[in-house]
RNA sequence: GCCGACAUAGCUCAGCCGGUAGAGCAACUGAUUCGUAAUCAGUAGGUCCCCGGUUCAAUUCCGGGUGUCGGCUCCA
């Protein structure tokens, strides 16, 4: 009588197999040689597992093959085993520590003295192609905490060992060895069958990475690279790459003469007429919006003495990321530390509670909104700067609202639909994460659990779906985080709502209640577009430089046949200037063509052709970006069209 | 800030073993007057990122600095 097990399918089918047997082997028998050829990996009851893995129980059992994200996702751990064995075979002196999968590849950190070279990288590469051809099977093994010590031990694998005693410190008992060919890691898997089904393998690039992400561990070299199980796949990834690289803000921005950046000052954007254009327009329709929806503009100082600081917070917790300025009058015999008792402001909410002390609010008065777009500056370590994403001057669209806190969960709601009307006007859709109290911090525990439950029902109360994040709140108080995910489908944080509880307490701000007697308010900080420097890059890459007409710097070149037609359109320019629209000639003696060509690499959303026809009929024949060609019409008609495209959404 | 790479005309890029630089596009001038992604010809344009060093001679080799890029860390 053989010794059986049940194993049931994903439909709830069941088949039963002898005791024993091999996942990859009831597959091909009992479902089919298509399904096995194509397997990767397996669940069992959920658990994943290798395909080499005995059926030992009764169990529910799913086949995951190369065509799920998560076969894809154990092949790109499976490549950095891959690169890793090859890395120590090349160079014995590189120590292994980790290598996991990530979004679009994977990565692993080697411990080396000598750096590793784009050479380096292509041999490499080489060794791993070999590697999968060899076509290794991955074997899986568990050993004791001990055996796992003396293993890496004498390998001399210091990292390894580092995290098999926390691994042990943690209470396992035993650990998972994955071997191919003669190397070794250990790993909880699962892994694929063999390394010759890993498919491509390509080396991106190198970079420092410090052990365990703390600068104060010695720095290793990560070596990135990527996976794919065929070679079309990886061409399209590299393509998308290419892509993304022609829509980089940091490109387009300087070439459509929207921004750009000089080395006398690194980090802060010169925004160019264009540019300066686009901000413009998207200040201006945030200032509407703000206003209609009872916020009150204001202007503070940009350069506060540091007692200013002290009261806030900042100069204890955020003094790193402060420009520091000499006051000359402190006394040139001081140390520089003393003498520097100013500083740029970093942030806007502390001179808005300035404002709001500036007189006795009442009850009344609350929920009070303030919102500036004043300049901000924060020293950002040289090493991130980044474009427009990652600066040290920009401007936020801000706001502080100080109020009750009966009022917090009414107003979040306010900002998330005005949030929402404003990420919907440029097709961006977004998701909320939220982040909780971080080590590093201000004010009680007490105040910290009415915080973050008021946030809470907020968004429970507006069905927001959304991710924990904890320890990820600022440093007075919890937050609400919107991403936004462009039209490439990479994901932003702009947006943030946060709640502060400390900052009244600091500031000693208080309003007279409807009992006569005084009360603490609240603030909320919030923004919706973030800062307008991401918020611009983020902009000119979604909409890869082609902005719609209400946004386009340029909304309507005209271009004429030839410079005979002049005359009309000067007049046509003269009009649609007149009405107030962004627009401009070409009134070069290139040919039609090329005038046109011109104009779609400006990326101007209409390119208004003016020739006989026009003239006789007072017509122009525009041409959206992008090639669509609209019939000849009267002046007038496109005067109505472009009114109704560069109308602002919102 | 740390690790690594890179820096040549406005842009994209050549430039071998050290002998003070070249193309295409853009710009400018002229010719052309043309119907939906490049008309032709000519002209001009350089601190080869900066400062040192080696050398008879440095864009090239070496050292230092600055900036940028890819990461680490952080974040709007």
């Amino acid at each position: 009588m053989p010794d059986l097990v049940k194993i049931t399918l994903p439909d709830g089918s069941s088949k039963e197999a002898e005791r024993g047997t091999r996942i990859a082997d009831f597959v091909k028998e009992q479902i089919g040689a298509g399904l096995a050829k194509a397997a990767y990996f397996a669940k069992l009851d959920a658990e994943p597992v290798d395909l080499a893995r005995p059926l030992d129980r009764d169990a529910r059992i799913e086949v995951v093959t190369t065509k799920s994200p998560e076969a894809q996702e154990v092949a790109r751990h499976d490549a950095a085993h891959v690169m890793a064995s090859v890395v120590q075979r090349l160079y014995p002196d590189a120590q292994v520590t980790i290598g996991p999968a990530v979004e679009d590849g994977f990565y692993y950190d080697f411990a080396r003295d000598k750096p590793f070279t784009p050479e380096d990288l292509e041999r490499i590469e080489k060794g791993i192609a070999e590697e999968i051809k060899a076509d290794h099977r991955f074997v899986r093994e568990e050993v004791s905490m001990e055996a796992a010590l003396e293993l890496f031990g004498s390998k001399g694998e210091t990292f390894k060992v580092e995290i098999v005693k926390d691994i042990a410190a943690k209470g396992a008992k035993t650990l998972t060895l994955y071997r191919h060919g003669d190397w070794v890691d250990f790993c909880l898997g699962p892994h694929g069958p063999s390394t010759g089904r890993v498919g491509v393998v390509k080396l991106m690039s190198v970079a420092g990475a410090y052990w365990r992400g703390d600068p104060k561990n010695p720095m290793l070299q990560r070596i990135y690279g990527t996976q794919f199980f065929d070679r079309k796949a990886l061409e399209e990834h590299l393509h998308r790459l290419e892509e993304a690289k022609k829509r980089d803000h940091r490109k387009l921005g300087p070439a459509l003469g929207l921004f750009a950046f000089h080395e006398y000052a690194p980090g802060s954007a010169f925004w160019l007429p264009h540019g300066t254009t686009l901000f413009r327009v998207l200040r201006d329709a945030m200032d509407r919006l703000v206003r209609a929806n009872g916020y009150q503009e204001v202007k503070t100082p940009l350069l506060f003495n540091k007692r200013l600081w002290e009261t806030s917070g900042h100069w204890g917790k955020y003094r790193e990321n402060m420009f520091l300025v000499v006051d000359k009058e402190t006394g040139e015999d001081l140390p520089l530390d003393e003498r520097c008792n100013q500083s740029l402001k970093p942030m806007n909410c502390p001179s808005h509670h300035l404002i709001y002390k500036m007189g006795k609010r009442s009850y009344r008065e609350l929920p009070l909104r303030y919102f500036t777009t004043d300049v901000l500056h924060r020293n950002e370590a040289s090493g991130t700067l980044g474009g427009l994403t990652r600066v040290r001057q920009f401007q936020q669209d801000d706001s502080h609202i100080y109020l009750m806190e009966s009022q917090i969960q009414d107003e979040v709601a306010r900002i998330v639909g005005l949030m929402k009307q404003v990420y919907a006007a440029f097709g961006l859709p977004f998701s909320a994460r939220f982040g909780t109290r971080p080590e590093e911090r201000i004010g009680d525990d007490a105040l910290w659990d009415r915080a973050e439950e008021a946030l809470r029902v907020a968004l429970e109360r507006l069905g927001l779906p959304y991710e924990m994040n904890p320890g990820d709140g600022a440093f007075y108080g919890p937050k609400i985080d919107f991403a936004v995910t462009d039209s490439l489908g990479r994901s932003w944080q702009l947006c943030t709502i946060q709640v502060d509880y400390a900052a009244p307490e600091r500031f000693d701000l208080t309003y007279a209640g409807d009992d006569n007697t005084e009360h603490r308010p609240v603030v909320i900080h919030r923004a919706i577009y973030g800062s307008f420097e991401r918020f611009i890059a983020i902009l000119t890459e979604h909409y890869a430089g082609a902005f719609p007409a209400w946004l386009a710097p340029v909304q309507a070149r005209v271009v004429t046949v030839s410079d005979r037609f002049d005359g009309w359109a000067k007049a046509v320019l003269e009009r649609l200037l007149a009405e107030g629209f962004r627009a401009e000639l070409d009134g070069s003696s290139d040919k039609l063509g090329a005038k046109i060509r011109d104009a779609q690499i400006a990326k101007v959303p209409f390119a208004l052709v003016v020739g006989e026809k026009e003239v006789e009929a007072k017509a122009v024949a525009p041409r959206r970006h992008g090639g669509q060609d609209l019939k000849s019409m009267g002046l007038d008609a496109f005067v109505d069209l472009l009114r109704k495209e560069a109308a602002p959404p919102f």
